[in-house]
DNA sequence: CTTTTATGCGCAATCGATTGTAATATTATA
DNA sequence: TATAATATTACAATCGATTGCGCATAAAAG
């Protein structure tokens, strides 16, 4: 054991003759050391195994260089890319990133919340919890005068920057797509939660509806926590009505494909009978047989996008900029559980 | 903003005429302190939005209360899987967890060690990367007296503890199983890494081929990184020999998927002309037509035992005990894809 | 050969919380 | 009432690295 107990500045200057003050210059390269000592140091430290100790940088000058990032959930390939786009430009500015998942339960938040801000984290990057509906422990975040940013699940009750993707237009696109494969009883599968991404899309949902002169009925948009089970149980009821839908669109691909396994197991035909569209692009959307029509987020542009407004409004500190809000286009991304016509209809199975 | 710059003990001190050293032990429920003077600080505390510093707490008392885990990737089910099985034992005694990924990447990992250990994080949990073949960093993770444990992807060059699955019999009962199907060319897509878990399905493979007197076949084992585009070429490959096999075992699910896609696109049915297998129970498996056979490695035990062994260590100290290896037993989950006989033989779509 | 100007390094305070020990206030006991 | 015992709180050092300031020594200028 060369380090344990664990090798200090202390330590080395120690062994050089000189004081810790010189080792700690030296180890930063600062210009008033001489070449010489500089070299000494950086050998002796490498010798000694010395690791640095942040905890006691970080007390000093109160910087972490720390990110703390809050995601409902980390294997979703969505928040799992945007994680990757931040951590990538945050690696590049010598910044590392803490990543916490809150399970979607607003104790859960509230708790990383605090334990960030006990960190001392340098900022904060999150996406907000399905259940959280009062946001006091951002608004500490903010107070403690740590730079936040909001992506993809945001709110507008917080003065605060956000990165997410224009909801309500890429609803809009797919019920739009479905309407022109001739579907005219569109149901769709939201969620109850006060999320602002699901009241976007329910908005695209009806304002493409009323624009192609379709009623929007209460009946066809069922409300759930939109997992595979929701899904299953949801598409059970549509298909209870007495006129039932002829396309599902679904705020999550979980939910849409849950819809699809109804649909298989009672035999009706996917798209000729129903037509199905999810929300996202999960990679698994383009497994499935016949593979999902969804909407694409650029969730690694969202992941970059989100890191250059947090680190300049890291650099910009105190002066408390203006709140950003930065709207990403969506893509809808066709594929065959929605496609009736053109060349490809019907070839559901072929990818 | 109430407490910027931030609010310390001392200043809850000076307002309530007290020093520190008394507001920390009341902060504490130290029971030197009265019930007055504990209530006071608690009340002066919340008034003034104070934030505890973990940072100057760490470095007085040399724990940090955050365990680091790194994992290859955080959006794979399994990995996700296993760190919320962590997570949740780790917060129920206290602590916090880092989560930090490698992509794989050896340098990324030796850097993200160096990070863990600067942090003083109290130990660390990993799931080594495919492309890593010396362990130098770990060996300082341990000369730093730091816990260490390992995960699902471990090695025995190093003298410590580690949870695993089986992968040698979840392999073995995947072919037994190819077997009784009466598949009789069974080709296996396996990784070129020095990575054990690939190395032991590997010999799962040959041995079950062996203990069924059919011949291990050079031309039917495929080597590559095991992603989706991998199985592809893979498969593509298989179907070019002079006998096709009439089974494909993928190491991966991804590279099963992979394979799956091509049979389809050349109209090779599955199971009855190929069957197929992956490995990991990654949720999309279900969701495949036909729905993919597949090992369940039992993640969330995993995550748990992991977390058990971990804690434990921790507990035990300098004592240094004897590494723990704990193997769990994998399950074959079987699904249309390789379900040639039985009731459900050809049932492939419904699940 | 002084005086100025760099150059290189040491001293000591600091970040915020913790904790062993000392000091004082309070209560109990003789 | 004096003294012992106990309960509370204060003092000061500490964790490890950083940094403003100051003191040397050396090189350059006059």
């Amino acid at each position: 054991m060369d380090n344990n107990p664990k090798v200090t500045i202390h330590d080395i200057a120690q062994r050089l003759g000189i004081t810790a003050s010189t080792v700690s210059r030296a180890l930063n390269d600062n210009p008033r050391i001489s070449e010489a000592t500089r070299k000494a140091v950086h050998r002796a430290a490498r010798q000694m195994n010395y690791q640095p100790n942040n905890i006691a940088a970080a007390l000093r000058h109160g910087r972490s260089r720390l990110i703390g990032i809050i995601v409902p959930t980390a294997d979703r390939a969505f928040f799992a890319s945007v994680v990757r786009g931040i951590e990538e430009m945050a690696n590049q500015l010598g910044y590392k990133v803490i990543i916490c998942q809150s399970y979607d339960s607003y104790e859960k938040e509230v708790q990383t919340i605090d334990a960030l801000l006990s960190a001392r984290v340098d900022g904060v990057i999150a996406s907000i919890g399905k259940n959280t509906e009062t946001f006091d422990h951002y608004q500490r975040v903010q107070r403690a005068g740590v730079p936040l940013v909001l992506f993809d699940r945001t709110t507008d009750a917080l003065e605060v920057s956000q990165v997410m993707v224009d909801d309500h237009l890429g609803a809009y696109k797919v019920v739009e797509h479905l309407i022109r494969q001739g579907c005219r009883r569109i149901a769709h599968f939201t969620s109850p939660k006060k999320v602002s991404i699901f009241k976007e899309r329910l908005r695209g949902y009806a304002d493409a509806l009323k624009d192609n002169g379709l009623p929007y009925d209460e009946e066809l948009v069922v409300s759930s926590n939109l997992q595979l089970e929701d899904g299953r149980e949801s598409m059970q009821r549509l298909l209870g009505l007495e006129h039932r839908p002829d396309a599902v669109f679904s705020s999550s691909d979980y939910g849409a494909m849950g819809a699809m396994q109804v649909l298989k197991e009672h035999g009706i035909k996917i798209p000729q009978e129903v037509a199905l569209a999810g929300f996202s692009n999960e990679p698994f959307t383009s497994f499935t047989d016949p593979a999902l029509t969804t909407v694409d987020q650029f969730s690694l542009t969202m992941g970059k996008r989100t890191a250059e407004v947090f680190f300049e409004q890291l650099k910009a500190g105190n002066k408390n900029p203006v709140p950003q809000k930065i709207v990403l286009k969506p893509e809808l991304i066709v594929r065959a559980s929605s496609l009736r016509t053109g060349p490809l209809a019907g070839e559901a199975g072929h990818l």
